[in-house]
DNA sequence: AAAAAATGCAACCAAAAGGTTGCATTCCGG
DNA sequence: CCGGAATGCAACCTTTTGGTTGCATTTTTT
């Protein structure tokens, strides 16, 4: 009955802008350092990456954006924090793509098999 | 034992072509078009989206690049599949983004109620 | 053989991305 | 109160991206 739902589902490009944050080794980089659930000040994570200071707080702007992370501001600081949300949404995504692939392959070789 | 592992896997920046590469929506229709598992050429796949033959072709290439899809040459038109590794691959690094998500809040929560 | 279909290739263009520098601002510490 | 730390903002630059058009090439089809 929803089987063929889930072309419907896979329809949804509402997880583009996430993948389109995450395709890119610096922006990466800084979610799996966030992905420690702290929070991180932007010189903390300018650190040891060999980029201005300006150019990680861009890419924090868009990972915010996307709405993978926070800011917080707290003193003359402000503070990052991941949310697991969109990542977890765009995983999802991606489950429901390979299922698709796995259904769609599935019934392909029954019909040859026949 | 392996537990601090996660970090250093979640660091490979490998999939970091594929989720550009996803990071469009239009790339994401061509992808859930080709989540059938079949052939489709490019004339096939420009139907329906409002541009042009050539935009297509482009996007196609740069799935391509990303190994997500490939092509074949079949007589006068070139045939486009998906490939889902990569696919896979980006799923399971999001997957790792997540566990090790919940494994740090979990620790952190449990040294707050402590 | 000629027309039509499917594609590739190249040039071109506008907008966005990714990065830098310089400077202003705000806040903390002695 | 003053110097240093952390950030924000703006201007600027170069490269990439996403798209177009025009034309050549290869296959079908009639």
């Amino acid at each position: 009955m929803w089987l063929h739902m889930s072309r419907v589902e896979t329809r949804s490009k509402a997880p583009a802008p996430v993948f389109a944050a995450l395709g890119c080794v610096t922006r990466l980089e800084l979610v799996s350092r966030l992905s420690d659930g702290k929070e991180h000040s932007i010189t903390a994570l300018t650190e040891g990456l060999d980029l201005t200071r300006q150019a990680i707080s861009k890419h924090l702007q868009v990972l915010q954006h996307a709405g993978i992370v926070t800011s917080q501001r707290v003193g003359r600081e402000s503070r990052f924090t991941i949310r697991p949300g969109p990542i977890t949404r765009a995983r999802d995504y991606l489950t429901r793509v390979s299922n698709q692939w796995d259904e769609a392959i599935a019934r392909l070789r029954a019909t040859v098999e026949q």
